[in-house]
DNA sequence: AAAATCAATGAAACCGCTTGAATTAGTTTT
DNA sequence: AAAACTAATTCAAGCGGTTTCATTGATTTT
């Protein structure tokens, strides 16, 4: 049905290669102005149009990207990061003349299996968006060596895999430098999921941002949690009952993601605590959390749909060659002061 | 780098067309047993798997569906339709072992121009997922005949181009039989955009309601509009204007959205009317401004994952030849009793 | 035991396009 | 006018599979 390059070849009376030479040249290239011109009235009259397939077999090069996504409990509507940072990976892979396919699984577990189908030839490089480091799959795409791929939302100890993740680390200290600027000393830091890289993290960027200042490192400051509202709420109360008196109690508290904020928030407020007139409070990520109810609250933004396109950018310039597999990037985050921060009490007597 | 079909001839001391036959052969086929585990254990041993462009080019099959979206404004994020459309597309896709491709463009003027590259082998079927109807591309497509397509969230009057769509007809129906259920007889409609099928269809289903419930249609019980707040409250005031005493006044209200209808709320409750005492009121969409306030609106939800499936159903039906090109397929609407809807006042004396 | 039948395998063409080497045509050079 | 280049075009071998058809070897049939 579709027109081959056969029948532009007869059309044009030329051979197959001078048809596909002349389509394909650059356009300082060296042909008889006849011939070519030939050639490209031939091919409109056909109506040809080269078959990505065959042209990808040949050169080994389908101008697509494929993005892998676990899809068992999550899918673009329900989980917000999956859908922006498609949109980034869809913005630059349109920008770039490239395709995208996506390839989805029940869950990372069963995605080992099909993994040798997603680099059968099908796209140029593989984006992985990983909700949590899984163990499995990144070796495996290691070892088999013959597709370049790069990490989104995780960011592997690894100085040979590619990724691209928000800056955690970075964001943290900007926090605490945030705290810092408007003058608080006693900052404490009400942690996520120890096991989740993010949460190791902001730990760093916390101690880094304390540093920064110059100020110390205190442990007792730094409450272990879970990157839920309970733990924030109740650490909240921890931390008023481990410092009763408001002399060494902590002016500022930096909680590792929003839902914690709102935890601690909600903690300190049934504590009688005003905030942010007693406690500063600052969050992270800036999701629906930090916005919901009043007090809004002070966050650093993770622009995910930055991610993305970042991601499918270093992918394809790995593709093209123009870095090198093991590169990665981290897009900063983004301060968002809202209602729950200010100077400390003692600053404002 | 990785191993293809000659690595694995040559391990397994055959010709590469048995080895192909073997790997390809359903369960029951006919090969010594002896040859059938030579080739297996040869392949696994040096890692085989068949590369899927190769085969696309020989088998003329790609098992790969493709979905274009217009990406000018909207986007997966901000658009909730193509997010739960494209939600439910993958879904079907990977559940029938179909890549999914994404083309998208910056908007559909400028598709016609690349949409030959689309069916270019790059995969065997097309869904457009196209937010209002578009003139150009389903006659070129339909012209060139050579990849199936179906359009999704419109429907053509062409019954010769395969489609998926709310039922919009059906479910305005249905909104009105839920009035006269009630005990309505006086039921107004409050219109969207004239220009748009769907308002077309909601009209019709309007119309076949009254007709169900044998009440006779009346004109000025009909507000033209636009699918927008300001029609909606507008269209309220302007239908309390010309029925200034409740003897005549309509019972009941449908509107063609949520937004008309939270207009028209907020109309109504601003001229003192009570909801759903004096004015019940119906919706269509199940957005949100259907529960962003009170009252919340009782409305016709559609349920556009649905869509997104049978779409990538029909589609990969249509590619594998067990239904017509011509078939479309209309995805029924779910009534959501709300605040809004009651028996009118009459009744209730 | 020769002829006929059938199951298992292999040879080769093909899918549509690219590409490097080989060939032909067209200019210069001497 | 032959030799030496260069520019323009074609040949032919892939890319990695699939598939038709022919071939071989084994099994029946008579």
């Amino acid at each position: 049905m579709a027109a081959s390059i056969r029948e532009v070849a007869r059309e044009a009376n030329v051979s197959l290669s001078t048809v596909s030479k002349v389509l394909n040249a650059k356009p300082n290239a060296k042909f008889a102005l006849a011939t070519r011109e030939r050639v490209v009235a031939a091919a409109k009259r056909v109506g040809y149009h080269p078959n990505a397939i065959a042209r990808g077999l040949s050169r080994k090069r389908m101008e697509t990207i494929g993005l892998i996504m676990a899809y068992d409990q999550a899918s673009v509507t329900t989980d917000p990061y999956l859908g922006a940072c498609l949109d980034g990976v869809l913005h630059v892979s349109k920008q770039r003349h490239q395709k995208t396919v996506i390839f989805t699984e029940d869950s990372w577990e069963e995605t080992l299996p099909s993994l040798p189908s997603y680099c059968d030839g099908h796209c140029d490089g593989l984006l992985l968006v990983i909700p949590r480091s899984n163990s499995d799959i990144v070796p495996a795409l290691e070892a088999r060596n013959d597709i370049p791929f790069v990490l989104v939302g995780d960011s592997p100890e690894s100085d040979t895999v590619a990724f691209v993740d928000v800056d955690n680390e970075g964001a943290a200290a900007a926090a605490v430098a945030h705290l810092v600027s408007l003058g608080h000393r006693k900052i404490a830091a009400l942690c996520g999921n120890p096991e989740l890289r993010s949460n190791t993290q902001r730990l760093n960027g916390y101690r880094k941002g304390l540093e920064a200042a110059e100020i110390p490192y205190l442990s007792e400051y730094v409450f272990p949690g879970q990157y839920r509202y309970q733990e924030g709420y109740d650490n909240a109360l921890g931390l008023l009952a481990r410092f009763p008196n408001t002399s060494d109690r902590p002016t500022a508290l930096f909680c590792f993601n929003d839902v914690i904020a709102r935890g601690a928030c909600d903690g300190l407020i049934k504590s009688s605590i005003s905030i942010p007139d007693e406690m500063s409070i600052i969050g992270f990520d800036d999701n629906i959390h930090a916005t919901s109810r009043t007090p809004l609250i002070t966050t650093m933004r993770q622009d995910i749909r930055s991610v993305g396109r970042c991601a499918a950018g270093l992918l394809l310039d790995i593709i093209d060659g123009s870095r090198k597999q093991g590169s990665h990037l981290l897009v900063p985050a983004e301060l968002i002061v809202r209602e729950t921060t200010s100077a400390p009490q003692s600053r404002k007597d």
